[in-house]
DNA sequence: TTCGCTAGTTAACAGCGCGG
DNA sequence: CCGCGCTGTTAACTAGCGAA
């Protein structure tokens, strides 16, 4: 039995299509609501006054190959509620249609969401991409995490260890359970008294994994002490690890000649080894320019301005105390501005200050700051820097310093 | 090499003012 | 009263950095 296919069936329920056309390489599908009502999310009272109308942009499922995009005409209705406190609404569609502020109708978040599922956040947003439905790692893990339920069964298995609120500032404890791979609570510090007490209200817990410290040892002993105490594996590989490389390390000399391996291959390595290993070559390569100018009598200030090094370092090799570091990185902060840091930017109180300190600091570059700033910049049409009313991170500003004047957006590598 | 986090970008949404 | 245009706020999204 045939059935006439109608372009509305194309697009969610409750959208009438106005017209559709191609644009580049995507479809556009141009729809709006079928019903003349608006209930205002506020009290919920429906209303026909329209105020205004607009477009939003919206991506659905792919059509014959090609990523979709509805184009909503959504309208702005007037709240006639005297109690309301609002008085503009914008029409609510079905929730299991189109949310309010979604970028993608209901049916494609789910894909995106068993996509994520299946595959995690990289390796799905790369078959995404082949699927018609361009969507970033980051979001398919959000969607994933925003649409997961919290476990109601009681907790067996947990691992316990430090959590950094900020990286050699502030510490915390976290809990996860590892039967199904949650975070189930962070602690606010690493006190075994904390772990403790937490430790002692959840008696279920049958196995704690956690680190060689002994601190959430001691508390799990006392807390839990029919449970059973394992090291994680983050640990056991950690110490199996360090403990081969340092094998391996003390005789990586005679290893390279008994295999016959003192030159590499740069064919052989990967991308990041082959990165590591340009580095390793320029670092050797300064190196013996500078002993060989030191061996010729050079003196070190001559050797600093031919090569364009700091006289430490150029100090250090002569010395012979310059040990190949493995990827050393050095930030664009650093690199830039030494001076400045978070503090620093945080003192300015506007954009103004803050150009009239860099200013006053010695730095001749020109700034563009990215982001709200230039979306109202584009919008005054103006392009001085006065015009700024947020004070961006040192690090932000240290990514917008050029080394060539060139005023640029952000450091591509 | 992976993956979480931060900073930057875009666009949805709400409010206001004005003209028809 | 309706609808448009503009502005401010913020949620949703993304690129890229850097720790592990």
């Amino acid at each position: 039995m045939q059935q006439a296919l109608h372009r509305s069936s194309l697009v969610p329920r409750g959208f009438v299509v106005e017209s559709a056309y191609y644009e580049g390489d995507k479809a556009v599908i141009e729809i709006r609501a079928s019903g003349n009502v608006g209930l205002c999310p506020l009290c919920g009272t429906g209303s026909r006054r329209v105020h205004s109308r607009y477009r939003r942009r919206v991506t659905d499922l792919p059509l014959s190959g090609r990523i979709v995009q509805l184009l909503v005409v959504a309208r702005r209705f007037r709240c006639d509620a005297v109690l309301c406190g609002r008085q503009i609404f914008t029409e609510r569609f079905d929730k299991g249609v189109l949310a309010p502020s979604a970028r993608r109708t209901a049916r494609l978040d789910s894909i995106v969401h068993h996509l994520g599922l299946a595959l995690g956040g990289r390796p799905a947003a790369g078959f995404a991409k082949r699927l018609m439905l361009p969507v970033s790692k980051d979001t398919l893990l959000r969607v994933v995490r925003r649409r997961s339920r919290p476990p109601a069964d009681p907790l067996r298995i947990i691992g316990i260890d430090d959590w950094a609120w900020r990286r050699n500032h502030r510490y915390a404890s976290i809990i996860c359970n590892l039967e199904r791979r949650r975070v189930v609570t962070l602690l606010p510090d690493r006190e075994p008294a904390t772990a403790q007490a937490w430790l002692a209200a959840h008696p279920t817990i049958a196995i704690v994994a956690r680190d060689r410290g002994g601190g959430y040892g001691e508390a799990a002993a006392k807390a839990l002490p029919h449970a059973v105490q394992v090291a994680d594996r983050w640990h056991l590989m950690e110490n199996a690890s360090r403990a081969y490389l340092d094998a391996v390390r003390k005789s990586m000399r005679q290893i390279r000649s008994a295999i016959g391996a003192t030159t590499i291959n740069p064919e052989l390595l990967t991308a990041a080894e082959r990165l590591q290993y340009e580095g390793y070559l320029r670092r050797e390569e300064a190196n013996a320019t500078i002993l060989s100018l030191s061996k010729g009598g050079t003196p070190i200030k001559q050797i600093v301005r031919q090569t364009g090094h700091s006289r430490g370092l150029v100090r250090q090799v002569i010395r012979g105390e310059r040990h190949d570091v493995f990827r050393t990185r050095e930030s664009s902060l650093d690199q830039h501005l030494p001076w400045l840091d978070d503090q620093w930017a945080a003192g300015c109180r506007n954009g103004a200050e803050l150009w009239r300190r860099l200013r006053a600091r010695g730095f001749r570059g020109s700034l563009r700051v990215v982001g709200e700033w230039t979306t109202r910049r584009r919008r005054a049409e103006k392009t001085d820097v006065e015009t700024l009313h947020r004070i961006p991170s040192a690090r932000t500003i240290a990514r917008l310093m050029p080394s060539d004047g060139i005023r640029y957006r952000r450091q591509r590598r």
